[in-house]
DNA sequence: CACACGCATTGACATCAGTCGATAGATGCA
DNA sequence: TGCATCTATCGACTGATGTCAATGCGTGTG
């Protein structure tokens, strides 16, 4: 069977704010499953540890040391976070390297603002 | 045995950002916190309920029939995000009337700024 | 070509989360 | 006082989630 996931999800398709107005069904969809990506301490620390590199790019190898788990746990959680539209993937040789998309950050702290 | 969940999240507390240095523990627990709650799409839609009321507060009541669930429920969400410190519930006689919090929307709004 | 390396996928497991019906507790009204 | 109303809690069930060891898949290196 297929199981496909949902596809990433685009945050500039999702402009509406929390506190303006009713949301409907798809965006607050939308919303909640950015924000379940972030619902987990471990990926928020990720985020964190790849946004402090100096290039504000990590692979895996260079993640799971800090985080204290098993590489796949790590991936597993990175595809999380990439599924989320939070971050982006980039295979370079053998390595993957990850960044933190900004837009998808921006869409979210706007869609808080009281 | 108490069973005890954690007290309610202080938004105040949590200063750091999501791209601002490496996050330690306590910080990435809080703001995990936070944001599981909104990581769900009935929670997503009951905060944008309470904040579009006239008064901008709702009671359970309010709630049950928009978002379609049964009342136990919307009780056990509003629990969620009350516990997160994104609503403040205040009973008034028969009814418990909820608010959106909103400086730990701020808060949130400000932690995840690129 | 064979091998080492980095990462993703699979399978398994324990725990957590969302949902509901039934019920209990609190409040106000007749 | 008795009863209706509003909400929270409990118990149960189903499905999702976090984690790891084992394995598979590309990629570069000898």
């Amino acid at each position: 069977m297929p199981a496909r996931t949902l596809p990433v999800v685009d945050a500039t398709a999702c402009c509406s704010t929390v506190t303006g107005g009713v949301l409907d069904a798809d965006d607050a969809g939308r919303l909640a499953r950015m924000f379940k990506a972030l619902g987990d301490p471990t990926r928020v620390r990720l985020l964190s540890l790849i946004a402090a590199q100096p290039e504000r790019e990590a692979c895996i190898c260079d993640l799971t040391e800090p985080v204290g788990l098993a590489q796949p746990t790590v991936s597993h959680h990175m595809k999380q976070l990439v599924d989320a539209g939070l971050v982006v993937r980039e295979q370079r040789g053998r390595w993957a390297f990850y960044r933190v998309v900004d837009d998808t950050l921006a869409a979210l702290s706007s869609a808080l603002k009281p």
